[in-house]
DNA sequence: TTGCATTATTGATATATGTCATTATCTTTG
DNA sequence: CAAAGATAATGACATATATCAATAATGCAA
C-alpha cells in the first residue's frame, strides 16, 4: 500500500465490464484484488517502454491507450488503441520477459497492475480463464492479420479509411467522435508520414466523406469510406 | 484408418523435435498418436485455404511450407516458411473457428492432423502443454511485430536482405541454401512486386553481397547484409 | 493580452516503387 | 528433340509517397 494505491471499487467491478474476468470465481477475484495496484497516468504520459522488463499483468480501467512499436528513425507504428476494460498485455510474459512495445496513455487513465506469477498462476490453475485469454490473444491476432493487410497492400487512401472505421467503431462508438489523437498519430497508425495523412484527410473533407472540425470527426458517407477502405 | 493414415513413427518419435510436446506424458502421446491422420502433400499443394473451417490442428512433420493471408488483388502476404517438426495452428481455434490465412506445401510434406476437441482438451487438462503453447504463440508474435517494422518502415532493400537473413538462419540453417520459393513468393515475404524484388537481388549480386545461381542463393557478405537490414 | 512552442497545413520537389511490355531462360510434355 | 508454357530478367515509364521548406493555426505560459 503506497500512495500509487487506491481502493476503489476492486476487481468484482470490473468483472462484468471485461472479457477475461468472467470465468474468475469470487475467491480468485479476492485474491487478485489484494495483489492489485492501482496507477493513475496523465495524458502523455508513458505507461511503459518496449525494451523493458515486463513485469506485470495490466488492466486499463479507465481512459485510453495507445500501444505502439518503435522501430527505426523515430517512427513509430501504433498497433492498437486500448480502452476500458480490457488489459493490455505483450507476448514477452511467456517468451523473453520484455515489452516488445509502449504503450502511453492519450487521454487521463487509470490502470491495475498485478504482478505475472498471480496472473500465471490463474492461468495454470483455471482451464476457463487460460482458455477466456487464449481467446482474447487470438482475436488480437486476427487482428493484427487484418492490419498487416492494410499497411503493405493498401494504398494511403485505404489505410486512412480503416483507421477512421477502426477509430468509430472500436475506439469511441459514436459517430461525430472527438480524439486526443494528433495527424502524427493518425500517420503512426497507417503507416505513413503525417504530411501525407493530412492530405487524405483533406481529400475526404473535400469530397464530402468526412467533415473534419480539429480533433473532431464526423463521416457523412459510411458506404463511401467502406469502399474506399475495400479497393484499397 | 483409411487410406490416408499411415502408422510411421508415431508422436513419442516427434516429441524429442518439437517444442510443444516435450510436456506431454506418455499416456497422453499415446491418445494423441491413436487420434492423429497422416496425410502426404506434394509441393504445390493447398494443405487449408483462409476463409475454410479449422478443423484440426496441424503438425509438421516432414518438409516445408509456406503460410500466407490472401489479401487484395490476389496478392498474397507469406508470413512464415514452416518446417519440422513445427505445428501449423492458427488464431481461429479459439476464435471463430476459421482458417485466417492460407497453407500451401513448398516441398513434399507430410503432416499430423489431430481434430481440434483433442488438442483443446489437453491445453485444458494439461498446464504445461497450455504454457508451452502460449509460449509458442508468443515467440510466433514477436516474429510478427518485427515483420511489422521491416515491412512498413524498411525500403526494399532492407526488406530483401530480411528475407535472404530469415531463410538462411530460420528456414534452412546453412549458407550456400537451395530454396523452392519463387521469385514472386520472395516478393510475397517482403511486400513488394516480383520485379522489384529481382531488381533488388540483381544489386545485392552487383554489389557482391551475394551470390545467385537460379534458386541456389550464398550469402558473401553477412555484416553488410546486417546492416542493410538494420538501416533499412 | 502577448509571445512562444507546438501542431497542423500546404506546395514544390525528389524518390521509391509499381506497372507494362519485351525478351530470355528454364521446365515440362508430347 | 521441338514446342509450349511457365518463370525470370530487364528497360521504359507512370505514380504513389516521402521529404523539405514555408506558412498558418492552435494551445500555453508569463
Amino acid at each position: 500500500m503506497n500512495q500509487y494505491t487506491q481502493y476503489t471499487k476492486g476487481c468484482s467491478a470490473c468483472k462484468d465490464k471485461s472479457e477475461i474476468f468472467g470465468s474468475l470465481c469470487q475467491t480468485e477475484l479476492t485474491q487478485l484484488d489484494e495483489k492489485r495496484i492501482e496507477v493513475h497516468f496523465k495524458a502523455g504520459e508513458l505507461i511503459f517502454k518496449q525494451g523493458t522488463p515486463n513485469m506485470h499483468f495490466l488492466c486499463l480501467t479507465q481512459g485510453k491507450v495507445k500501444t505502439y512499436i518503435e522501430g527505426y528513425n523515430d517512427k513509430n507504428l501504433i498497433l492498437s488503441i486500448v480502452k476500458p476494460v480490457e488489459y493490455i498485455l505483450g507476448p514477452g510474459i511467456y517468451a523473453d520477459q520484455m515489452h516488445h512495445f509502449s504503450a502511453m496513455a492519450i487521454e487521463d487513465s487509470i490502470a491495475c497492475l498485478v504482478d505475472l506469477a498471480t496472473f500465471k498462476d490463474l492461468i495454470r490453475t483455471n482451464a476457463d480463464f487460460a482458455e477466456d485469454f487464449l481467446r482474447k490473444v487470438s482475436l488480437q491476432s486476427i487482428y493484427n492479420y487484418e492490419l498487416f493487410i492494410s499497411l503493405t497492400q493498401k494504398q494511403m487512401p485505404g489505410r486512412i479509411a480503416d483507421v477512421l472505421l477502426y477509430l468509430k467503431d472500436m475506439v469511441y462508438a459514436t459517430n461525430p467522435f472527438l480524439t486526443t489523437l494528433s495527424r502524427q498519430d493518425l500517420a503512426d497508425m497507417s503507416g505513413m508520414s503525417k504530411e501525407s495523412a493530412i492530405r487524405i484527410l483533406r481529400e475526404f473533407k473535400d469530397e464530402g466523406i468526412i467533415q473534419v472540425n480539429g480533433n473532431e470527426f464526423e463521416i457523412l458517407n459510411i458506404e463511401q469510406l467502406v469502399k474506399i477502405s475495400q479497393t484499397g
